[in-house]
DNA sequence: AATATTTTTTAGACACGTCTAAATTTAATA
DNA sequence: TATTAAATTTAGACGTGTCTAAAAAATATT
């Protein structure tokens, strides 16, 4: 069996690697995870015993397949229930977040594969974060951070980051949703700012949440 | 903070003592939690001394209005899920207990709102059970074991046990589901069993069955 | 290359919830 | 009522996941 505590190490070391791509420091994973080195070490040890990552001493882990298996079947949880709780219970989409923290970690084949069903088979969460299929199988994107692009491209909201309801509510009112278009009037060198315009609504934007809408390239 | 193993502790307690109606000894306690007598005498002082029950020693315990309120706001949670598996995502009857069991403990007062509301704010389970409401106002059923009626006896199912899969799915079977008209046609003295008749439908069910389903007086 | 700094690990501790075995208290029986 | 049996509690231990403080290793700096 697995605990709580190593799903939720799991699922933050997939998406630290940024899916299996690169190795995740102790540091690292102690700031995501909210807690201590020390403690990350003692954790890191135990799910290196079972085979869920890859650990070499001071050199940080890599997750294995096995553990991606798992990281994976929380995410696409995560994602299922966020979309539930938008589609069907009408909670926004800054609300969601923390409610899906714990509904993720329910234990029931049957009551994913339901829930699958019941909204319709969906590709993307309310974030337009892509949700894993039964298998594990999770479509990478093509997308690119807002801020890498130039004054002048246009260009499509993918998906934005999904865990800071301040952040979400800003972008609500800007009308920053996945599936928008979204063109860059201008870019300020000195500290990375734009002026956006969202289906002809102006805004600007600083650099910061620039970094966390991801477009088409 | 509320840990699970405390909440799962009261909901017991809640049960065993039929509402808070009467004391719940060690041993019965153990027997429910599956667990051993030396495990519930240390968490019932840990709930003692929160003030969620009132426990001398050697005479078991009693939960406290405090600890009531802990006890009917899972069991709310535990049965509005029940209902929304087998409402909304087609569930059957005898496979929703244990996933419920999980799903009782999430925290998010907003969601239980909203899940109610989406579910047309029922007032029983699919099992017959009253569903608190958010004030912790439980509707106590005016009912009878089924076993305790004379042959002649004509009355309504109002509801049956939820934990047994295995009984529910015969219960299935035979007809017997909330709602339903129950007549006693026949009671052997001797060993308890009795022949029914569920809308035509004549069974012959032994005594354990007749005393998990609950009708009207 | 030697020293200083940062990162990571180890050692030892603690809260939670559980356990077994032994001691204590209550209830039952002779 | 004295003894036996049953129920309950205490004592001491363990696994999980966390912590602080100290030691060790890796990296950066002079």
């Amino acid at each position: 069996m697995i605990s709580l505590a190593e799903e939720n190490y799991l699922k933050s070391i997939y998406h630290l690697s940024e899916g299996g791509n690169k190795s995740v420091l102790t540091n690292e994973l102690a700031e995501a995870m909210n807690t201590k080195a020390a403690s990350v070490t003692d954790m890191i040890k135990k799910l290196s015993i079972k085979e869920f990552i890859f650990y070499e001493k001071y050199y940080g882990v890599n997750i294995t397949a096995k553990g991606k298996i798992v990281a994976l079947s929380v995410i696409r949880k995560h994602r299922l229930w966020e979309t539930f709780l938008v589609q069907k219970l009408g909670f926004s989409w800054d609300e969601v977040h923390e409610v899906a923290e714990q509904l993720e970690h329910i234990q029931s084949k049957r009551l994913i594969e339901k829930l699958d069903e019941f909204l319709g088979f969906p590709k993307v969460d309310p974030h337009g974060d892509p949700i894993p299929d039964n298998n594990g199988k999770i479509k990478t994107q093509q997308h690119v951070v807002l801020a890498t692009l130039k004054p002048g491209s246009d260009s499509i909201i993918v998906a934005v980051k999904d865990s800071d309801s301040q952040l979400l509510k800003y972008l609500d009112k800007i009308g920053a949703r996945p599936g928008k278009k979204i063109k860059v009037i201008e870019r300020e060198e000195y500290d990375g700012s734009m002026e956006v315009s969202i289906q002809g609504q102006r805004s600007f934007i600083s650099k910061e949440v620039s970094e966390n809408i991801l477009v088409t390239a």
